[in-house]
DNA sequence: CCTATTAGGTCC
DNA sequence: GACCTAATAGGT
């Protein structure tokens, strides 16, 4: 008989996959209860399927309350928990800034193979045993407890499907005609759609052609015996140990080594600092701010092997894999045979869930490099985080979850009582307001390392109307010419991408846009196409106006291949030239190939984009143009400007930081704005100065706390827009109350993206707390349906 | 009647 | 997301 009053054991779980909520389930009896610790993954049930979940605390329900409703967690996944309590209290952070479920920021920090559920139970006792997850429910309670026995002795494993590409591939069995009733028409697209594909897909492609009801179609169709599913093979994952003392006597040796070069007093003093906030114990933050060239990344190199040495990891960070790419470069040659964990973006999803294994399991001290993502690993014992270029607006948003990297680093130091050190020659202006307000403690490098002077920069005033026809002014084919023939080298700079941004219509004025995204196509010459750059939809050009039908167009704006083309005839002949943006270094290591090549002298000129304008180093180049500079100046954002005056600074020194003087020439078209003058003295803090008054008379960050709600229904539900003045209203209510200024809802700037309508609020409040409010205070409005999708983005770095 | 598709709601 | 259910469209 059940005894009423004994309490029930139960534990909270976060589903690691939609809905993302956080739910209780009774515990599997066989276990002993202190097995379920947090941060323990597991298989749950939810509806009819199985999900990989996290445990986030354990807790009791009491037999009289609703405990017999409760499922039971299927199964463990693993023998001890990979996440340690402090990365549940750093996701729970994350999930409360972003007002998502903590479930929704755990999925959006681990590598996609521990979220997916994938792979079989293989239990050793006299004989091997093998059996699907989800069959485990089906057993008899007395086998159960014999398997629970097992696994908690470590005789059962998770054999885990290999290659990590863990998808379902459908195969075609046979050939058309196919007998389907003619009414059947998402399977006949399913089995059309394989057929084009030489008779096998990937369930994701097959379910992003059919939409809807795929699953459904799918599962029809291997009834029917046309078609088959198949999975990957299974392969099993072995633990990896080492151990602090082993490193100390393999490694210590090598980051004791003195360095090549002495630092300067300045270096030195900083560097002091910076060690004092990791031996005293207590979290701290610091600035290190200096110009390019003043040897920041050896300021950064030192303070990592004093961390090393104290037994405590270091993540060196950078907004791009170039840079961190550079980065990783520096560490092997200061410190030869140290182990460095590279980690970035593009790195294989195998590879990925290896290395975030591999630290969070380490025991002595790790040195990580790599992005802003690095900061979701879990690493033990953080004594140092250094983020450079901390005013680079990588290191804010992702597509799939927005969090700021600044933000969770300096959580990530708080909770490792260690030291963030944010390194730039130009400052967020937010940052340097928190060193002018005394809130952060900011180190100074003045000299240039290398010696040098800083660059002399010019302004070229480009004439005003539609720029059709030259894109370097006289003043800077000249100087191109010039440097080209004093065989040195050229930078130039182009922020936009694509031959043209857009194609105008000169009979009607028409501007060709995407029919999903209804914003404008770039036309790529080399591939002779239209491109969508949101969706990725193309379509071939020279096409009749689709309102008048004529064919003669204007291209608006300007872009890298048509300057590239350009420079070919404005260069003396011989002049080699490399092209470096988005579209040349698509695959992984492309970029950093072209900028070697470059730095070997192997090209008079590089045409880039933004990339360009990042911490490399290249001696032989003496001057850099920006082709249009001012092309930023004028976009929706609130900090434009800033970005604009960064990136120029950012390019100047790029320019003479060898022992030849150096030279930027700036294209503008607005040759009175503010921005130019501060550029040309190189005085970023006169700059910081006058945009700061900027910001301060129209109320912008740092002065008050800036969020957007984005707002988004389906484009196939007009009621949705019916909703918006509504929510408008509910969110100017709880605004005024809690003193958050509420604008809009507007149409976002792309008011169309895929099949999904956007609109925005734009908050502002004098702290984040009240500005959460308002948030929730919009999604606890009763109308919103499931169709109204709501998400806040904390101090956007885009508008759309 | 039968069957495929679609829309909506739920999942401890 | 994945799965159920009930309603509906379209053919046997």
């Amino acid at each position: 008989m059940d005894d009423n009053s004994a309490p029930v054991l139960t534990v909270q779980a976060a589903l690691l996959t939609p809905p993302f909520s956080t739910l209780s389930y009774r515990l599997p009896a066989g276990f002993e209860a202190s097995f379920w610790q947090p941060g323990l993954l597991l298989a749950v049930p939810l509806g009819a399927s199985l999900r990989a979940a996290v445990l986030l605390e354990r807790g009791e329900a009491s037999n009289k309350e609703n405990s017999f409703s409760l499922k039971e967690v299927a199964w463990p996944l693993e023998h001890s928990p990979l996440l340690s309590p402090g990365y549940l209290d750093y996701a729970r952070q994350l999930a409360l800034r972003q007002a998502e479920s903590p479930g929704r920021a755990l999925a959006a920090m681990l590598p996609a193979g521990l979220r997916a559920l994938k792979g079989r139970l293989r239990f050793y006792a006299e004989k091997a045993q093998e059996l699907e997850l989800r069959s485990i429910s089906g057993l008899e309670a007395e086998e159960r407890g014999l398997l629970a026995a097992l696994w908690q002795q470590g005789q059962g494993v998770l054999a885990r499907a290999g290659a990590h590409t863990t998808e379902e591939e459908w195969l075609l069995l046979a050939p058309p005609p196919w007998p389907l009733r003619p009414a059947a028409l998402k399977q006949r697209a399913a089995l059309e759609f394989l057929s084009a594909r030489g008779g096998r897909a990937g369930r994701r492609q097959l379910c992003a052609a059919l939409g809807r009801g795929c699953a459904a179609a799918l599962n029809a169709l291997r009834q029917k015996g046309l078609l088959a599913c198949r999975r990957e093979s299974i392969t099993e994952d072995g633990p990896t140990t080492g151990g602090t003392e082993a490193w100390l006597q393999s490694y210590g040796s090598a980051l004791c080594a003195p360095p090549p070069f002495s630092l300067n007093a300045e270096q030195k003093a900083a560097l002091d600092d910076f060690q004092a906030v990791t031996l005293s114990g207590q979290a701290a933050s610091r600035l290190l701010y200096g110009v390019t060239g003043s040897g920041k990344t050896a300021v950064y190199l030192e303070l990592a092997a004093r961390c090393l040495l104290q037994g405590r990891s270091v993540l060196l960070l950078a907004p791009e894999v170039a840079l961190a790419q550079k980065l990783k470069g520096d560490v092997e040659a200061r410190f030869p045979g140290l182990p460095v964990y590279f980690y970035h973006g593009s790195l294989s999803p195998a590879r990925r869930e290896a290395l975030f294994r591999e630290l969070a399991r380490a025991s002595s001290p790790a040195l990580v490099v790599g992005v802003r993502s690095a900061l979701f690993l879990r690493v033990n014992n953080i004594g140092a985080i250094v983020l450079d270029e901390e005013h680079d607006a990588s290191f804010r948003q992702d597509e799939r979850f927005n969090y700021n990297a600044k933000d969770l680093a300096w959580f990530l130091t708080r909770q490792h009582r260690a030291l963030l050190l944010l390194g730039s020659a130009t400052p967020d202006i937010k940052t340097f307001y928190a060193v002018e307000q005394g809130r952060l403690k900011m180190q100074t490098l003045q000299e240039r390392a290398g010696g040098g002077d800083l660059p002399e920069v010019a302004l070229s005033i480009l004439p005003r109307g539609p720029a059709d026809r030259d894109i370097l002014t006289e003043e800077s084919a000249l100087a191109l010419s010039d440097c080209v023939q004093r065989g040195e080298q050229a930078v130039i700079l182009l922020n936009r991408r694509g031959f043209v941004p857009c194609m105008y219509c000169l009979e009607c004025g028409l501007v060709l846009r995407c029919p999903n995204c209804a914003i404008a196509l770039a036309y790529h010459k080399a591939r002779e196409r239209l491109l969508c750059h949101y969706c990725g939809h193309s379509s071939p050009f020279p096409l009749p106006c689709p309102a008048c039908k004529n064919l003669r167009y204007l291209p608006l704006g300007e872009g890298t291949e048509k300057l590239e083309e350009q420079l070919r005839a404005a260069l003396p002949a011989g002049a080699r030239v490399l092209r470096l943006d988005r579209d040349s270094a698509g695959r992984p290591g492309a970029a950093e190939a072209i900028l070697r090549s470059f730095s070997r002298g192997e090209a008079e000129v590089l045409v880039g984009t933004q990339m360009l304008s990042k911490g490399h180093h290249f001696p032989g180049v003496t001057l850099c143009v920006a082709a249009n500079g001012d092309l930023g100046l004028n976009m929706l954002n609130y900090n434009a400007t800033e970005r604009v005056f960064q990136l120029i600074m950012q390019a100047a020194g790029r320019s003479g930081r060898g022992e030849k003087p150096g030279r930027v020439i700036i294209q503008s078209r607005s040759p009175d704005h503010y921005c130019w003058e501060y550029a040309r003295r190189h005085d970023y803090e006169g700059f910081y100065r006058e945009e700061l008054e900027k910001r301060r008379r129209s109320a912008y960050p740092p002065f008050v706390r800036l969020a957007l709600v984005r707002v988004s229904f389906p484009l196939s539900w007009p009621q949705g827009e019916s909703l918006l003045p509504l929510l408008g209203e509910k969110m100017r209510a709880a605004g005024s109350s809690l003193g958050v200024r509420v604008l809009g809802p507007a149409p976002s700037p792309h008011p169309l993206r895929g099949r999904a309508r956007r609109f925005h609020c734009l908050l502002k409040g004098k702290d984040w707390e009240s500005v959460r409010g308002v948030y929730s205070a919009a999604s606890a409005l009763p109308q919103l349906s499931s169709r109204l999708r709501l998400s806040l983005d904390i101090d956007p770095a885009d508008l759309d």
